[in-house]
DNA sequence: TCACAAGATGTAAGCGCTTACACAACAAAT
DNA sequence: ATTTGTTGTGTAAGCGCTTACATCTTGTGA
C-alpha cells in the first residue's frame, strides 16, 4: 500500500510528457508543442518548458510518437549486402544524410534474393517506415503495388532513371559498360570475355552485360555462350572464372568484369596462371571502390556515384515525406576511370 | 454526412487488429493472442484469425506495439563507419542473426568521434532500442551510466573481454598485434616501422600500438618517435605515411600496420618509391578483409573474427532482452595470416 | 469603452496494441 | 451433484503522445 510513487524495480522510471508537463505547470499539450512548433508557445513558458525537460532528462518516447503522429521518423534501406563496399559506402552516405534530418535508418539486407527482400520490405513496411530506399529497379509488380497502396515513398538506386515512373535515382549502366568495351576495343582486342555477376533479378548487371554485348556486337564481334560466366560476386569466384575463361582455346586478351571485386579475383587468377597485367591479358572492373586502386596494377574502372546516390536519395525521400510529391528522378555520370589494367593485346 | 466509413483519401486505410477481429468473429485480445502466442487460443480460432489476417493484409502497426508491449524489437548498432568492410562485414552479421528473430537493426556511424557516438546513442536510445550494439570500450563513464541506468542491454564489440565489466565481445588486440610482431622479428628485421591508426577514443589502435612496441621493447628495440606514424585508416594515409616512413634516413625494412587497409596503401607507397615489397620492405597489415588477398603480394595478418562478433553480438543481446541476465562476455581468437608480404630484409 | 480578432493554453479524444482480470465452459475429482 | 481446476475468450484499462476544439487572454480599431 502506497507504493504507488515507487518505481517498479525491475523497470527503470522513465520521465515522460506527462511529467515534464507537470513540473513546468503546463498542460501535455503545451509540451508537445514546444517540443514540436516552439514558435507557438510563449517564450516564457518555452522556457519553463525547456528546463523540466533538462531537469528530468526527458525524451520522447518512440512508440507514443510514432502511434499518435502516424509518423516513425525512420527510413528503411533494403541492399544485396553491406559486404560489397559499394553499397555499404551508399548507406553510410544515406545514413548521415537522414542523422542530419534526425531520421534513422533502418537497414536490411537481400542477399540478393528477390524473395528475401520482399520478406524485409514486409517487414520494413510493418515498422512503418516512412521511406524506403532499394537497389535497383527490377522487381515483380506486386511489389510496387504493395508500395504504391501504402503510399509509402520508396527510391530505387543504381538504375537508369528513365527505366520507370518511380523516383529513380541512379546511372546508365549500359552506357557506362558500353563505354568500358569501347576503350577495350579501342586498345585493340579482338578475343575479348566477360565475367559478370548473377543475372536474376538484377537489372544492373543485365544492364552492364547487354552495354558490353552490344557494344561488341557494333564492332562486329559476337561472344561465344563460353566466353561469358555469371557469377556471384566474390573474389574467389571472380579467381575462378578467370582461370576458367583464360584456360579456354584460344584464350581472350581482355577480360570485363561485371564490378571491381570480381576483376580482383580476376586478376589474381591470371597471375596464378603465370599472366601478366596487362601484358598477357587486361581486365577492366566496374565500381571504382578502393580496392580498384589497391590492386596493382590499378583497375580501368567506371566510377560510380555511390555516394552521391545514397545522398540524393535521402534527400529526395525526405522531399517527398514533407511534400507529399514524389520528387524528380536523378540522374547522375558514371565516369571511365583508365588505368593500367588495360593495355594492348599481346603483341597487337 | 454519412461519409465516415469512407477512407479519408490522403491517408489510406490500414488495417488494425480491430478490423481483424471483426472479421475474425473474436476480440481483440484474442486475435492478439493468436499472433504473439499461438499456441494460447484453440486451434479453430487460430485458424480464423489466420485467414483474416490473410484477408485483409493485416500488418501490425508498429507504433501501437512499441507503444503497449515496451518492446521496440529494434536493436541499434554504432560503427565508426561503415566504408571499412571490417564493420561493414559484422553489420551484415548481426543484421542477420537479428533479421531470423524479427529483430530490425538500426544503424549510426560515429566516424571514430566519440562526440559524434553520444549524440548517437541518445538517439537510439529515444527510439526506445532493445539492445545496443558499440564497437570498443573506451569511452567516458557517463556514458555507460545512461546505459546502465536505462536498463538498455548493451555489448562492446572488438575489444578483449577482461577488459571491463560490461558485456564485451571481441578479440585480444594487443596479443595478435604482438604476434605479429614477433613474426616480423622472426623474419630478421631490426629496422622497423609502425603505422598507427588515429589513437584517441580507438583502445582497439591503441592495444594494437601496444601489443607491437611492447614485443620490440622485449627484443630490445625501442623505437623513434618518428618511426611512428598515425593516420586515419585510409588508403591514401597509409600511403603517405608509407613514403614518409621509408624517406627516412636509416630506411625501416618493415612496416607493421594498424590495419589492411592501411597496409594496402603503405604497399601502394612502397611500390611508388620503386621499393619491392617483401624485397626491399616488408609490410602487415591487420584485419584479413578482402583486400588482404586481392593485392599482390598477398597481405600477411591477423585474421579478426568479425562475422563471428556480428553473430555472437546479436545473439547475445537477445539472450539478454529475453532473459534479463547479462550474458557472459565471449573472447574469440585472433588467428596470425602469414603471406608473402613479410618476408626477410633485403641483405637479410 | 466595447466588440472582435489573434494568440496562447487547456481539455480530452483518440492512435493500435498488449495484458491483467473476469468470466464461461467444460473435464476431472470428490 | 458439487467442487475444483483447466482452458479459452472477452472486457477494458492503459502505454505516451498528438491535435481538434474549446476556452481564456491580450491587443486592436471604432
Amino acid at each position: 500500500m502506497g507504493a504507488d510513487t515507487e518505481p517498479r524495480n525491475d523497470r527503470p522510471k522513465v520521465p515522460t510528457l506527462e511529467d515534464v508537463a507537470r513540473l513546468a505547470g503546463v498542460s501535455t499539450a503545451t509540451v508537445s508543442r514546444t517540443l514540436n512548433s516552439p514558435d507557438r508557445v510563449r517564450t516564457e513558458t518555452r522556457l519553463a518548458v525547456e528546463n523540466a525537460v533538462a531537469v528530468l532528462g526527458y525524451t520522447p518516447n518512440f512508440g507514443g510518437q510514432a502511434l499518435a503522429s502516424r509518423r516513425s521518423n525512420t527510413i528503411g534501406a533494403i541492399i544485396p549486402t553491406m559486404a560489397n563496399s559499394i553499397f555499404a559506402t551508399a548507406v553510410q552516405a544515406l545514413q548521415e544524410t537522414l542523422a542530419a534530418r534526425n531520421v534513422m535508418l533502418l537497414v536490411a539486407s537481400s542477399q540478393y534474393s528477390p524473395m528475401r527482400e520482399q520478406t524485409q520490405l514486409r517487414t520494413l513496411l510493418a515498422r512503418g517506415v516512412d521511406g524506403i530506399a532499394l537497389i535497383g529497379s527490377e522487381r515483380p509488380p506486386e511489389v510496387y503495388d504493395i508500395l504504391e497502396s501504402r503510399r509509402v515513398p520508396f527510391a530505387l538506386l543504381w538504375s537508369a532513371p528513365r527505366a520507370s515512373s518511380h523516383l529513380t535515382i541512379g546511372f546508365d549502366n549500359a552506357a557506362a559498360a558500353s563505354e568500358v568495351a569501347r576503350n577495350v576495343l579501342a586498345a585493340g582486342h579482338r578475343r575479348i570475355a566477360l565475367l559478370t555477376g548473377m543475372i536474376e533479378g538484377n537489372d544492373r548487371a543485365r544492364a552492364r552485360l547487354q552495354g558490353v554485348t552490344e557494344e561488341l556486337a557494333r564492332a562486329g564481334i559476337t561472344l561465344d555462350p563460353g566466353d561469358i560466366v555469371a557469377l556471384p560476386y566474390t573474389l574467389d569466384d571472380g579467381e575462378a572464372g578467370a582461370i576458367r575463361l583464360l584456360s579456354r582455346p584460344d584464350r581472350p586478351t581482355a577480360i570485363i568484369c561485371g564490378n571491381d571485386v570480381l576483376a580482383a579475383g580476376a586478376m589474381r587468377g591470371a597471375r596464378a596462371m603465370g599472366l601478366s597485367i596487362p601484358g598477357d591479358v587486361s581486365v577492366t572492373g566496374f565500381d571504382d571502390i578502393e580496392l580498384a586502386t589497391a590492386v596493382s596494377p590499378a583497375l580501368t574502372t567506371v566510377r560510380v556515384p555511390h555516394r552521391r546516390m545514397g545522398e540524393a536519395a535521402g534527400q529526395a525521400l525526405l522531399e517527398w515525406i514533407e511534400t507529399g510529391q514524389q520528387p524528380r528522378s536523378i540522374g547522375f555520370p558514371a565516369e571511365f576511370i583508365a588505368r593500367s589494367s588495360l593495355g594492348r593485346p599481346p603483341g597487337g
